[in-house]
DNA sequence: ACCAAAAAGGATAATTTTATCTTAAATAGA
DNA sequence: TCTATTTAAGATAAAATTATCCTTTTTGGT
């Protein structure tokens, strides 16, 4: 669907964001450890974002990761591209070398529903609406602790 | 999304099913020919295909691969569980180790409805309505050669 | 019974993705 | 200016997926 990368870099990303309010940075492990990543592979991941100025990162002592105000208004689908890329949404669901309208494999009609459902998914949601959902206690970022699995779900 | 293997099996399957009216078998070269597939590997995807009776084999001299009628009302999904399983469909879309309406992700709401919207794809759809599709030439199971490309795309 | 043709099965290789480790660069503060 | 801390960058390793090759089994025809 989409790679364990880019699943990784939008947990972090929403991590970060959920942090605005409290105007701090918060370094490589903090975040790793928070979305249940490993640390070299999400350094990695944090160095692409900031690359693509998805997030914003500073070196130093007091350095770290953050976002700022602006970077609250990009969809997620920014995150999807800069880790990915777009291709997920235009491949044919059946392997094609590409997918056309002209030339449809047989499942065309019916697979490009679903694509274009996740496309929305991604396009119409912004880090902020997701970073909101995580400071109201509506959503999480990270696994369920098996303690806590047995009682919730 | 759904592995290269699956995508080359629901090719090659269709492909066995539209010949279901000329009685013949295929053998694997032709199959992997036609669907634009590495041989060998197409025959690793054949055995499982068989072996989950999504289409029937025959060894020996005038063996070879076909599909038997029953087999054709199986929905495409019954490819997919063959080879990938059903995992994709059940996955949270940012990784969490399970998806649940209790300890949801941030994009939980939005994706489940990609998510479903691809599952439907798939189970809503039978292999004999394919195959009709390829028969009739409204849709096609292999890529398009590079010569007509550039006249009818 | 033998041979040839085809799939099945097992071993191995290549590629891609995921993950780690080590060193370099930047920067705040003493 | 020196040191400690933190990200950036580059090299390497591990794991998963994709792909190939070789041997065995099955089977129809002679
Ligand atoms: S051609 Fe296959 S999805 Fe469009
Ligand atoms: S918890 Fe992430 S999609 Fe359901």
């Amino acid at each position: 669907m989409i790679s364990k990368a880019c699943k990784y870099g939008i947990r972090a990303t929403v991590f970060v964001a959920s942090k605005i309010e409290l105007g701090i940075k918060l370094n490589v492990k903090e975040i790793a450890k928070e979305v249940d990543a490993p640390e070299a592979f999400t350094a990695k991941i944090l160095q692409i974002l900031n690359k693509h100025r998805i997030i914003t990162s500073l070196k130093g002592p007091y350095g770290g990761f953050f976002i700022d105000q602006f970077q609250l208004e990009q969809p997620v689908i920014n995150i999807v591209n800069a880790i990915d890329g777009m291709a997920v949404f235009r491949e044919c669901g059946l392997g094609l070398e590409q997918c056309s309208e002209k030339h449809p494999c047989p499942m065309h009609n019916q697979y490009k529903i679903a694509r274009e459902a996740l496309l929305d998914a991604f396009q119409k949601t912004t880090i902020g609406q997701l970073a909101s959902q995580l400071s109201d206690g509506t959503s999480f970022i990270n696994n369920m602790e098996l303690s806590s699995a047995a009682a919730t779900d």
